[in-house]
RNA sequence: GCACCCUUAGCUCAGUUGGUUAGAGCGUUCGAUUCACAUUCGAAAGGUCAUAGGUUCGAAUCCUAUAGGGUGCACCA
């Protein structure tokens, strides 16, 4: 046998950079991202990506699930799937907004002084062209994803959507409106969810003041002149005395008169046993005061500011008016003592631990979500979910005691405005005005209670054939740091709105890293661009990057080194195929036994690589093909077969030709399958090597068939 | 306070249902190299698998406790 030359491409290195974009069009082009095109696809697969959101570029986050959705479905592809990834982008109201407000106060520009439309057309514009942008960061990172039936938030079917589902719930009172204490951000002017809040811990001085015959302890002394009652516990014998009477005594701006309650609320331990009721500017407060029947008593505006019912300290900000209030009972001699080194929990905006939440009595809408809990929670213990690391049903359930119903309602612009109506204690729930005595509810939606509803409200639930086939999906592959924002969201409002789950298994990966295991951050400077690292290694190498060592659920630390360790590996993959297709054709030929042996040793890796990936052992997959193919198929396979060939090349040596040509065939068919079993992993090179093959099933290594 | 996770080589991490001498990448040291390889190949050093008990023929793997690190949830003014 005569030794070939290899095809002309394998004359210079693999070039991603070059090779990749064709590639891509090419995918695209064939039209096989529709599983509508798939020719024998059969069952289908179903992943509908959590829509990036549209206001800024792809981190190595978005990367990381790309790379592990992607993997799936082509890996589903090739097992003859009907495979379905639905792309989409996200609105993100308030994230978006926040983004957004942060580049008009670099332009010395504020939302405040606009007009909501200005501000609502502009924030638009400014999304949509971020939008597009991240379209051809996801085709950049190979995702192999159905671009026809690319959705948004905010297109007019998925509006419809949520409209519907509000108001079924509200219909079924599961929406309810509602006066209760919100988390007030008085930087951004509008609520925020349970959820969108953290607690830092800080330290402020705690004032033991004198409230006639009693001394409490308090850190906002500020909140006083919205008192309305003070609170002991039931038991506690010092205080017996003064249960169900009133209190009266000089206040800063005139005589105080606070009725004192019996509550288990309060503490006998804290401070002095004494607790005043300040029911709009405390939680627990509030609480009390309903069961006690006690009044509201608003003192703080939604800028922060102290009203006009408190006298002279009207107009102040919160630490001023602190500052003076404190002053000026010093003076009175109402402080007995301060306590300078006491530590508590300030609730804080989750996106920004400057901004400082106040409790705020506002009218809201909310979900009851006890019921809504109660049918993931069956749906997690019957297995119709399934976690796919086990701690996470751990989370899930322990999260699920305890919960507060979910405020639904932001006071921001950029958003699905909801649509309810209102005449004096009338609602209505509807898009269009009712008449024109009805003002509409200005607020617009929480963003994830529209992004809850994607799995079905992007299928076109309930009537499209989309819906009838893919749903429900099959995998929900997201960030665990997203669990209780959406996925759990999405759990509750899919089975309430569509009697199924919204999905059969949950992948959760987890946050990528820096070298040194800190969280990659702008201003530390430790981010990894993704893209950036794509036109210098490939998109594959990154991708290897990704997955190999990353364990469902857990962080993992990514350097560049790594990335380049793989964009080496994808070197080797085209230099193996280099020597293959320089001495194999890939026509037919007999394999004796000792290539047979090796082929079947192949066999063994192509079937434990299937099986990790039926099992999301992806990690594992990864670095067991490396292994095989550099350090197995390379290393050794292809040097013992160096003088075979040589020895077939001559002429006079019939055996040792027939020796050559099963070897031959024996390495072209390992590679044509290995490229196969890459290519999820892979697509890009495996894809380039594929197209220089002389003989192969199908044009695209795409759509070719996995093997058996 | 409650819950979850982690602790394995210098660094970052794998180790699938407990089963031969515990693996990878990067890093370190030494050597080779116009033979598919903008390199690659070969070799080496490096581990009491956090600690202490227990289960087992057998434990990095299962159980209990302890210590350290991380995360989430809830919080008393």
């Amino acid at each position: 046998m005569e030794p070939r030359n290899a095809p002309e491409a394998f004359l210079k290195p693999y070039n991603p950079a070059n090779t990749e974009p064709h590639i891509y069009r090419r995918w695209e082009e064939s039209g096989c991202f529709n599983p509508d095109n798939l020719p024998d696809a059969k069952d289908p697969y179903t992943i509908i990506m959590p829509p990036p959101n549209a206001n800024g570029s792809l981190h190595v986050g978005h990367a990381l699930f790309v790379t592990l959705q992607d993997l799936l479905i082509r890996y589903k592809r090739m097992r003859g799937y009907r495979t379905l990834w639905l792309p989409g982008a996200d609105h993100a109201g308030f994230e978006t907004q926040l983004v957004y407000e942060k580049k008009l106060e670099k332009e010395g520009r504020s939302r405040f002084k606009m007009d909501r439309n200005e501000f609502y057309k502009e924030t638009r514009a400014f999304t949509l062209e971020n939008k597009k942008c991240m379209e051809g960061q996801l085709r950049q990172l190979g995702a192999s994803c159905d671009w026809s039936r690319e959705k948004f938030t905010l297109d007019p079917d998925i509006i419809k959507t949520v409209y519907d589902t509000f108001k079924k719930l509200f219909d079924d009172g599961l929406a309810y409106r509602g006066a209760r204490p919100v988390n007030w951000s008085t930087k951004y002017q509008t609520s925020l969810s349970d959820l969108e809040t953290k607690t830092i811990e800080r330290k402020d001085p705690l004032y033991y003041l004198k409230y006639g015959p009693f001394v409490l302890a308090t850190v906002r002394p500020e909140t006083k002149f919205g008192d309305t009652a003070v609170a002991v516990h039931p038991d506690d014998p010092r205080y017996q005395k003064y249960i169900g009477t009133e209190i009266e005594f000089d206040g800063l701006i005139g005589k105080v008169v606070l009725k004192v309650v019996a509550d288990e609320y309060v503490d006998r331990e804290f401070g002095t046993g004494v607790v005043k009721i300040t029911p709009s500017h405390d939680p627990n407060d509030f609480e009390v005061a309903q069961r006690h029947n006690l009044p509201l008593n608003e003192v703080i505006d939604q800028f922060g500011r102290l009203n006009e019912k408190t006298g002279k300290y009207k107009g102040m900000k919160i630490m001023e008016a602190r500052a003076r209030v404190v002053a000026d009972l010093q003076a009175k001699g109402m402080i007995e003592k301060v306590d300078e080194n006491y530590t508590h929990n300030v609730l804080v905006n989750y996106k920004n631990e400057n901004d400082i939440l106040e409790p705020r009595v506002i009218p809201q809408w909310y979900i009851k979500i006890a019921p809504l809990a109660d049918l993931a929670r069956r749906a997690v213990e019957d297995g119709r979910i399934r976690f796919v690391s086990e701690q996470y049903r751990k989370i899930f359930f322990h999260w699920l005691e305890g919960l507060r119903d979910w405020n639904i309602s932001r006071q921001i612009v950029w958003g699905i405005p909801i649509p309810a109506w209102y005449k004096g204690d009338e609602i209505k729930i509807q898009e269009g005005s009712p008449g024109a005595d009805w003002t509409r509810d200005p607020d617009t939606f929480d963003t994830w209670f529209s992004s809850g509803q994607w799995p079905y409200a992007t299928l076109g639930y309930p009537d499209s054939p989309d819906f009838k086939t893919y749903y429900p999906t099959s995998v929900m592959e997201t960030g665990y740091d997203i669990l209780f924002f959406w996925v759990m969201r999405m759990m509750m409002l899919g089975l309430y709105r569509t009697g199924e789950v919204p999905f059969r298994d949950v992948y959760l990966h987890g946050l990528v890293r820096d070298a040194e295991r800190q969280k990659m951050s702008k201003s530390k400077g430790n981010v990894i661009n993704p893209l950036a690292m794509t036109e210098v290694y490939g998109t594959d190498a990154l991708r290897m990057a990704l997955l190999v060592g990353n364990t469902p659920g857990q962080d993992m630390a990514l350097a560049e080194p790594k990335i380049k360790a793989y964009k080496l590996f994808s070197n080797k993959l085209w230099n193996i195929a280099r020597f293959v297709l320089e001495n194999a054709d890939g026509s037919n030929k007999e394999i004796n036994d000792a290539d047979t042996k090796i082929v079947e040793e192949f066999t063994a890796v192509v079937q434990d690589v299937t099986t990790d990936i039926e099992n999301y052992r992806v990690y594992l997959a990864a670095e067991k093909l490396y292994h095989y193919l550099w350090d197995r198929f390379a290393a050794e396979i292809i040097e013992e077969s160096k003088p075979i060939f040589k020895e077939g090349g001559d002429p006079s040596n019939p055996s040792g030709q027939d020796a050559a040509a099963s070897r031959g065939y024996a390495l072209y068919s390992i590679l044509a399958t290995s490229l196969k079993i890459l290519h999820p992993f892979m697509p890009f090179v495996t894809e380039a090597i594929w197209q220089e093959l002389p003989r192969k099933e199908s044009d695209l290594l795409m759509i070719a068939k996995w093997p058996k």
